[in-house]
DNA sequence: AACATTTAGACAAATAATGTCCAAAAATAA
DNA sequence: TTATTTTTGGACATTATTTGTCTAAATGTT
């Protein structure tokens, strides 16, 4: 199980890509994509897009890492975060259906 | 089904206060606590907090609420919410038990 | 109508997010 | 070891978001 900076790293480190040709392809500083990696900054959804297409892989994949990870950030440090997923999910569905 | 912003509208008028009351308790105007109220604002956890106390609910209640609509309101326009909840919920209890 | 309550929106201040740039540290190659 | 490349850390700037005040308009109540 690996975070998506984690996932990122390993994509790239996989091709022997430096950060610079990463960054350059992503537009951004190589050491924001250092800090990515390592999961000191966050990605933008547009930058994970891109780095699907880069790396040539799942596109949901990479997101459905990405966006769990926008929540485990968020509930990490809650006592309550087991329960508060729980009771999203069912917030999920039901708004889900309703629209 | 209530978001954390119609419990605490439930709450207020339950008990028959107006916002100017509450909002003076929570040291806010009442502007903010109609906007909270209609999910318009996000309340702080602190908020949350105070809020239970000045209803005399149980806070836990109040917090899952209120993180649980976090939760919804980060992943509510996305195509793979319900994906990114169910690996936010392995990733939870594996950061948990390393822990 | 008079009064109380709620809502809308302009504005301001504080905080967070997002990036650049450069130098130091670490890794790799010669 | 020395040179080169890569990675990291942190100061700084810019922009966006958050969080609030204040006032006036809208709505509800007596």
């Amino acid at each position: 199980m690996l975070t998506i900076g984690e996932q990122i790293r390993k994509l790239r480190e996989d091709k022997g890509l430096p950060l610079r040709k990463v960054s350059a392809e992503l537009d951004i500083d190589q050491s924001i994509l250092s800090k990515i990696e390592r999961g000191e900054r966050k990605a933008s959804k547009d930058q994970i897009i891109q780095i699907a297409k880069i790396f040539n892989v799942d596109e949901k994949e990479l997101l459905i890492n990405y966006l769990s990870d926008k929540v485990l950030y968020e509930l990490i440090n809650e006592d309550l975060a087991t329960e508060a997923l729980q009771v999203a999910e069912k917030k999920i569905k039901y708004y889900k259906t309703k629209q």
